[in-house]
RNA sequence: GGCCCGUUCGUCUAGGGGUUAGGACGCCAGGUUUUCAUCCUGGAAACAGGGGUUCGAUUCCCCUACGGGCUGCCA
């Protein structure tokens, strides 16, 4: 590693919404910066106009944001390097491309797209399965090497089309270390001559790539394991344009976790979890991917999981704030081999992290939920709720869905529990129990089981007997926390309320079934 | 097909010439609990195969198999 300042970039193109592959890239490159207290750039890489979707670029500028790292420049934030996107770069590129003629490492190729698709076409009914346009091809097609100079100027002269074409040397080794793989050695006779420059007057990826980051000093390409076939490309047009190579630290891929591939747009909602950070509506359509945020999950947890498929900090820590994440991160502690996303182990830390919140964070994150059901509840006392309920929660919508009864007396009574525990007698237990506990002036858990067990003696009633039933009563369920602790928040009147009335409601239910 | 990259429990992974191959998720069993969850304890579960090198290989080398990526005027 020199001793450059260090710049890294994630480089998507506005094509879509970013997928957490793509969030991990990002992930990695933010880490990266920061650990090593640098810049984190968004360059938005649009020289394909025809791929074009709007909103994608917001939509990565706002996952990113909700995932809980921004860059240092951006389209949005500027920069000393800008612009930041491609499409506003266009004037800069070409004068490369021509400086590669130059030198011959490049050359205009006039080829239609008819006519290399019939090239390929030949090709595969010769039997070869891939037709490319490299050093043998290259003599057989309308370029500036087959032609004569004449009519290479002749085509241009009357506005033909053109694209330029990289020239790849023969038979030369290229050799380049990656910072996750190693030293990677391809030979160029492997290499086909890249399209560079298109004839709609914008740069491929491949040139584009290389001009804007070296214009912005980007010392660290950190990037998907897909793009590792064309760095010997990258490399030798560093060369060419005789501009010092970043490093590279090509990243393994997130896989499907059924089958086999890369993580695609589909899966999450075939196999029943998100691919996006947030949801995506699909523009001009009614087509809708689900999102980690709008599925209750939060953005820590997300990041933290992100963070650990494919990273790992040699320490058995699975726990991790950003902080402790740009602390704890290196490049060199990433995987080679790519992996399987497990959507349980997603889970698993966002439960950590819900549990890690005290009962006031999560009564405010659980309030527009209860709005949502039209519940008006006192903020302390939605907070003691939380405390009680968060043990058995992963999302904050858990904690309404089992829970819902602690803000409305509940109408539904679990039928399981009706079924199995409630007898001819029981009815009268519970308005015993009810009896006793209307003479408690202490209304407080300890009192209310003293309260209940000293009930239970006096009648030589087990406790499994009646318990059961009196949660039912209360919460309308089986099961649930602390049946005396969730009656001395609900209060002694409302308790004894529902012990009248939904004792009846059980009792009619019965006799219904 | 060609080129490139990879391969440790089902999954994410640690480790690395001599280890009882460690952890986490998930799963199973027991304990705690009125119940569910939590929590605690325990359990099943892996070095792809074959050749080398070596006193010794899961670890180093080669081959095979398998997996993945790329093979566009897409990025």
């Amino acid at each position: 590693m020199s001793d450059k300042r260090v710049r890294v970039r994630f480089a998507p193109s506005p094509t879509g919404p970013l997928h957490m592959g793509g969030v991990r890239t990002a992930l990695y490159n933010y880490l990266f910066a920061k650990k090593n207290g640098g810049d984190f750039i968004l360059r938005i890489e649009d020289t394909d106009s025809t791929r074009f979707v709007p909103g994608a670029e917001d939509y990565i500028v706002d996952a990113m944001k909700w995932c809980g790292f921004e860059p240092d420049e951006s389209p949005q934030k500027g920069g000393n390097f800008g612009p930041y996107v491609q499409s506003q770069r266009k004037g800069i590129y070409a004068p490369f491309a021509e400086k590669l003629i130059e030198s011959g490492n490049a050359y205009y190729a006039f080829d239609t797209a008819e006519e290399l698709d019939y090239a390929r076409d030949q090709a595969k009914k010769a039997g070869i399965p891939s037709w490319q346009y490299n050093h043998i091809t290259r003599g057989s097609m309308k370029n500036s090497i087959s032609l004569s100079e004449d009519e290479v100027k002749t085509r241009m002269d009357n506005g033909e089309p053109y694209v330029i074409r990289a020239k790849m040397p023969r038979n030369e080794e290229v050799r380049f270390h990656d910072i996750v793989r190693g030293w990677v050695v391809v030979n160029t006779n492997n290499l086909d001559d890249k399209v560079l420059y298109k004839s709609d007057g914008m740069p491929t990826y491949h040139m584009a790539n290389i001009i804007d980051d070296h214009h912005m000093e980007i010392s660290h390409v950190i990037r998907g394991e897909e793009w590792l076939p064309s760095a010997p490309l990258h490399v030798l047009l560093y060369r060419f344009l005789g501009w010092d190579c970043p490093e590279f630290a090509h990243l393994p891929l997130l896989l499907k976790p059924d089958g086999n591939g890369k993580l695609s747009k589909r899966d999450g909602d075939r196999l029943g979890f998100p691919v996006f950070p947030t949801q995506w509506n699909v523009p001009g359509s009614d087509e809708v991917f689900s999102g980690y945020r709008e599925d209750g999950y939060f953005p820590g947890a997300f990041v933290n999981m992100l963070a650990l498929l494919g990273w790992n900090p040699g320490t058995p820590q699975e726990i991790f704030s950003m902080d402790e994440l740009i602390e704890a991160f290196s490049l060199e502690r990433v995987g080679k081999s790519g992996a399987k996303y497990d959507p349980d182990k997603t889970k698993w830390f966002n439960q950590q992290y819900l549990r890690a919140k005290t009962g006031e964070e999560l009564a405010e994150l659980l309030s527009p939920i209860l709005e949502e059901n039209n519940i008006n509840s006192d903020s302390s006392f939605t907070a003691k709720v939380c405390e009680l309920m968060k043990e058995r929660a992963t999302f904050i919508q858990d904690i309404w869905k089992e829970g819902a009864y602690f803000f409305a007396n509940p109408s539904d009574f679990d039928e399981k529990t009706a079924r199995k525990k409630w007898k001819e007698d029981t009815a009268e237990h519970i308005e015993g129990i009810r009896a006793e506990m209307e003479q408690l002036s202490d209304w407080n858990a300890q009192n209310i089981e003293t309260t209940f067990k000293a009930f239970l003696e006096k009648n030589e009633l087990g406790i499994g007997k009646v318990m059961p039933n009196l949660r039912l009563v209360i919460s309308g369920k089986g099961m649930g926390p602390s049946l005396f602790e969730m009656m001395e928040l609900l209060g002694k009147e409302e308790c004894l309320s529902r012990i009248e009335k939904n004792a009846k409601a059980v009792q009619t239910m019965k006799a219904e079934a």
